[in-house]
Formats: C-alpha cells, sequence, structure tokens
DNA sequence: CTTTTATTGATAATGCGTTTCAATAAATAC
DNA sequence: GTATTTATTGAAACGCATTATCAATAAAAG
C-alpha cells in the first residue's frame, strides 16, 4: 500500500515541489513508526537508519505533511510540539501526563457533536479542533503512592 | 473589593515571597483588563501608565498568579503563551480565529461532564484541560466574500 | 544532455522565555 | 527608628525550538 505516498507527490507536484529522497525517508519512517513523536525522536531514529538527514528538512518536510493530512499536531500546552502519523486514523484527543509524558488517547462522539453544534452557533468554520486534558496518569499515581 | 490582592498576599507570605510595588501594578493591570493578552500586551499597557516595569518581573510574576487561579494560560495553539483573568471566572473554552486572532468563549456544560467519565474511565487525575476549536470567524468571513 | 530552479545541510538568525547578577528594598527583629 | 537578612528588581546574557540564509547539489522538463 503506498497511497499515504502517492497523496504525498500529487500535493507537491500541485505546488510546484519535489519528491527527494530525503522527504521519502522522513514519510516512511512516520508511517512505520506508531506513536507519538517531536523532531528529536524523529531525527534521531532516521539519523540511526541512514545517517544523513538535517533537522532542517525535517522541520522543512514536517508542515507539508501536515497540510495534507497525513501527520496531526497535538497541542499539548508542553514547551515544544508534538507530532502524530495520521494517516488511516480517525480523529481522537489526548490525555497527558505531566509526570511521565505520556499520551493516553480518547474518543468520545458526543464531544465531536457538540463541537459541531458550537460551531453553527458562532457562524465559525472550523478547520482545526483538539481536547487535551492534562494531569497524572494511573501508572504514575500508584507510583506516588510508593 | 480587594479579595483578589488577598489571595495572592497570602500566597506569597506562605511560600516566603514579597509583596511588592511591581506585583500590585501587575495584578491591578490584569484585574482591570476584561480580555485576552500576552506578555507584550501586558508590558505595553503597564509601561504606558507606569512606565519602569520589565519583562522580566512579568514573566516572573505570572506563573504566581496562575498558580493561586487569579490568572488562567490559554492554550491556543499558535506561537506563543496567551493568559485571560480568572478571577471571579467560570471555567470556558475557546473558538480561535487564524484570520484575525480573535477568542471567542463558549461552555458546553455536556463537554465537561463527559471529560469527568473520561478521566474516571482511566483513572486519570485531572489538573487542567482545554478545548480549542481554530478556524475562521464569521466577521472575518462575511470579509473573505468581499 | 542542458537548463532551470527547488532542495539540501550547515549555520546564522529569530523570538519567546529563563537565568544571572549586582543593586535595591521588603520583612523581621532589635 | 535602625540594623540585618534575603527576596526582588531591571538589564543583560543565555537557552532552546524553530526559521531563514546561502552556496552546492540534484530533481524535473525540454
Amino acid at each position: 500500500m503506498k497511497e499515504a505516498e502517492s497523496i504525498f507527490r500529487s500535493r507537491l507536484k500541485e505546488k510546484g515541489f519535489r519528491w527527494t529522497p530525503e522527504r521519502r525517508l522522513i514519510l516512511d519512517e512516520i508511517l512505520s513508526y506508531k506513536g507519538h513523536f517531536d523532531v528529536d525522536d524523529l531525527h534521531f531514529r532516521l539519523k540511526k537508519k541512514n545517517g544523513k538527514i538535517s533537522r532542517a528538512s525535517i522541520y522543512r518536510t514536517l508542515p507539508l505533511l501536515v497540510e495534507c493530512g497525513l501527520v496531526k499536531e497535538i497541542v499539548d500546552g508542553q514547551d515544544h510540539a508534538h507530532y502524530e502519523s495520521a494517516y488511516g486514523r480517525e480523529h481522537h484527543d489526548h490525555l497527558v501526563c505531566k509526570e511521565c509524558g505520556r499520551m493516553i488517547e480518547f474518543l468520545e462522539e458526543k464531544i465531536e457533536g457538540l463541537q459541531e453544534k458550537i460551531c453553527r452557533k458562532h457562524n465559525f468554520s472550523a478547520t482545526r479542533h483538539f481536547m487535551v486534558i492534562e494531569g497524572i496518569c494511573s501508572r504514575c499515581r500508584k507510583g506516588q503512592k510508593k
């Protein structure tokens, strides 16, 4: 299945951008990694496998992938950006543990519906929405009880 | 009504911190300004009125005010932090316009209830939660139609 | 193969936020 | 009130994530 790649390649073509080995490596790595990541994580994994991709290329490629819906930024209220692969995945929100950084995904259909209602009420045209619950996860709570 | 001030002053005392003219000016300005703001907004307004407060003092004071619940950080997925006075205000979420930056507040009780349900389900102890809907507000949409 | 021009990696620059430090000034005791 | 202690201040240096610059490289198209 190369659908994700063809989505990316046709979007690049549309904009007069080019399909390069670096962009391919970045896309492949993101698709093969199931989890949340930041730029450093991704750079580390790419360097380990290929030893030659610059951080600058990652910073340049990520917005392109976000734009065509293959990657999503996770807004988590922490100090720097986190991302996740969005290819073949449904929208969901996150519980973020302040202790260990773990992100737990959840989906509550009713919330999605309520968000649409609010947009209609305010005549607001939504392009993105997210919800974050920050706190201490069950694992870390057990740890704190000594 | 000086309740907000006494909340802040007793919290400072508790921690061995001091009540200073600068902290008073910052608190007063935040309480008197009804709206969302960032550090630059606040610094500009304080300088105009008093001509002598440093950005560093604002950066140092804001977390103290957040800690005692008088100010809330608005996590909006934009590039830098925004805040709002939280004194005497109920929790609410935001619609954020990518065009003009305007933030529209909303409260949906049902969403709050659903968030609690999700936390119970994951045995997660929440300390903060927020929801943002990003897009184009009604005003800007009208403008775009020429 | 040649031409055009986007992309790359390295590095400099940006911008928000934090830390450092010497001078100042609250708080407390006397 | 005066002296002592130590947190706070403003200015400037710093840290860190991200963006912009630039010369060399390499896709794309003819």
